[in-house]
DNA sequence: CCAAGGCCTGAATG
DNA sequence: ACATTCAGGCCTT
């Protein structure tokens, strides 16, 4: 019996939101910023260190929600297919760092350049009889010389990396504060790190500061809604800061404040479409 | 405000 | 083989 409190673990997990994951036996092991999570086939989580937050968001509605986002053909079918698909609430400096690395990359080396960063500047940890490392801290990376960051195969972004750490260091970008800010404010803050855009903001911002009205429009997704949807499209030709502001303000419009697990849904069933690779 | 080019890197393409 | 293109953007001109 599937109802809206199930989860549906490995689709979460291979969704594009979170790349240090691995299966073993019949749980899924991930990084978590400091913590190291064990998740079984109910979405049940013991952990490395003591886990309060709502990883899985199981205190969202999902009722309401997903009758909220229902709003025509495409998404229902998205939603049927993939139901049990997740948001998932994640350590936001771990997320940022991701989704920085994550610029003009693809998950498969996306998830190599952040395995690199954890294996040389997080800590190595036990758990369960088996060896981790956990993301690296701020701290570390904010200390860290861009020649050795560069080692992971993050580039140009390495710059990125250190003076993001180092804004977080300083409190220049106060993630408790940003989760109780409205989106527009949260988004204003964040782009000010270098290397965080529309998109990435839009990420970090789903993934781990709770603003569910964040729509990470990338190079899929606007081409799912001009397959899907006569109204979202593009002006231009190029992504401009303009375009994606207007486009993001009609889906949210179109899906209302949760319009974030709509862009998972739909993420989802068009990537499985194409067979792509998660993980 | 928009278009165009550059950017680390590695896999895919010709 | 080897060159070119492209990939889940961002920044500068």
């Amino acid at each position: 019996m599937q109802n809206f409190n199930t989860i549906n673990v490995e689709n979460t997990i291979q969704s594009g939101q979170v790349f240090l994951w691995q299966k073993t036996d019949d749980f899924w092991y991930g990084v978590n910023g400091q913590n190291i999570l064990k998740v079984d086939k109910i979405g049940k989580i013991t952990s490395f260190k003591k886990n309060k937050s709502d990883f899985f968001r199981n205190n969202d509605n999902l009722e309401k929600i997903i009758k909220m986002i229902s709003k025509d053909s495409t998404t229902k079918k998205a939603i049927k297919n993939y139901l049990g698909l997740r948001l998932m609430d994640q350590d936001p400096f771990q997320c940022m760092i991701s989704f920085i690395v994550s610029s003009n990359s693809n998950i498969q080396k996306i998830k190599i350049c952040l395995e690199r960063l954890s294996e040389k500047f997080g800590e190595k940890v036990e758990f369960d009889k088996k060896e981790f490392f956990v993301f690296p801290k701020p701290e570390t990376l904010a200390e860290a010389q861009i020649k050795e960051i560069m080692k992971c195969g993050t580039g140009y972004r390495s710059k990125f990396i250190k003076s993001a750490a180092n804004m977080v260091v300083e409190n220049k970008i106060d993630f408790k504060k940003l989760r109780k800010y409205s989106y527009s404010q949260t988004r204003e803050e964040i782009c000010k790190v270098p290397g965080i855009g529309n998109k990435v903001a839009d990420c970090i911002m789903l993934f781990s500061l709770n603003k569910l009205e964040a729509f990470p429009l990338d190079r899929w997704m606007i081409r799912i809604l001009e397959k899907y949807y006569s109204n979202f499209h593009l002006e231009t030709k190029t992504i401009t800061e303009k375009q994606y502001e207007l486009l993001h303000e009609k889906i949210v419009s179109y899906y209302g404040e949760y319009a974030g697990y709509a862009q998972q849904f739909l993420f989802k069933m068009e990537r499985e479409n194409f067979d792509k690779k998660w993980l």
